[in-house]
DNA sequence: CTTTTTTTATGACTATAGTCCGTAGACCAT
DNA sequence: ATGGTCTACGGACTATAGTCATAAAAAAAG
């Protein structure tokens, strides 16, 4: 699973947890709606201080954000070398 | 002090740190020499992808990487509201 | 059902991440 | 001096992050 796909759902997680609309987060974070949702479908890789903007709107640590991609993808099954 | 200048700098320490050189850390990111460099003197902010490619590198997580950002971020004195 | 809110999608655009060429200066060794 | 290694810096370039306007599909809600 790529880095980017992983991010979006877990933006997304972040973003349903606090009971926000893609275009609350994105006027949050002074950034674009549409491109809230290019993010959470993994259609856009983030800037790190986009990445600062969007983990302030949540509330949430920038590195708690990062940590939960860098765990999935350890734990990630498929692509592994044999 | 600006994200990507505080990114740079702990950057630097990393790749000083595991005793790399620019080119060596950037062949093995599959980046270019002079990007590292640019990276270093915060001249450029590193995507998602770029930061988890750099710690790879560097054999560290992304999120220690980030995590450091954030604690000399939230520590800088300036530009703290009154 | 209808209405309203939210999200997806597209296409055209601007800003900037990241590449690739080179040159110059610093430092360390011959 | 000269050669090697390293980094800063330049300009020109390509790829993609991020914006904007808009339409339409999907979800909630009434």
């Amino acid at each position: 699973m790529s880095i980017e796909v992983v991010f979006g759902r877990h933006l997304r997680k972040f973003r349903e947890g606090k009971g926000l609309s893609q275009e609350e987060l994105a006027f949050r974070s002074n950034l674009d709606r549409t491109y809230i949702s290019l993010l959470e479908r993994g259609k856009r890789r983030p800037t790190i201080n986009t990445i600062f903007a969007l983990a302030k709107s949540l509330d949430a640590a920038p590195s708690d954000m990062i940590k939960m991609v860098e765990l999935e993808l350890a734990t990630d099954i498929t692509g592994r070398e044999p």
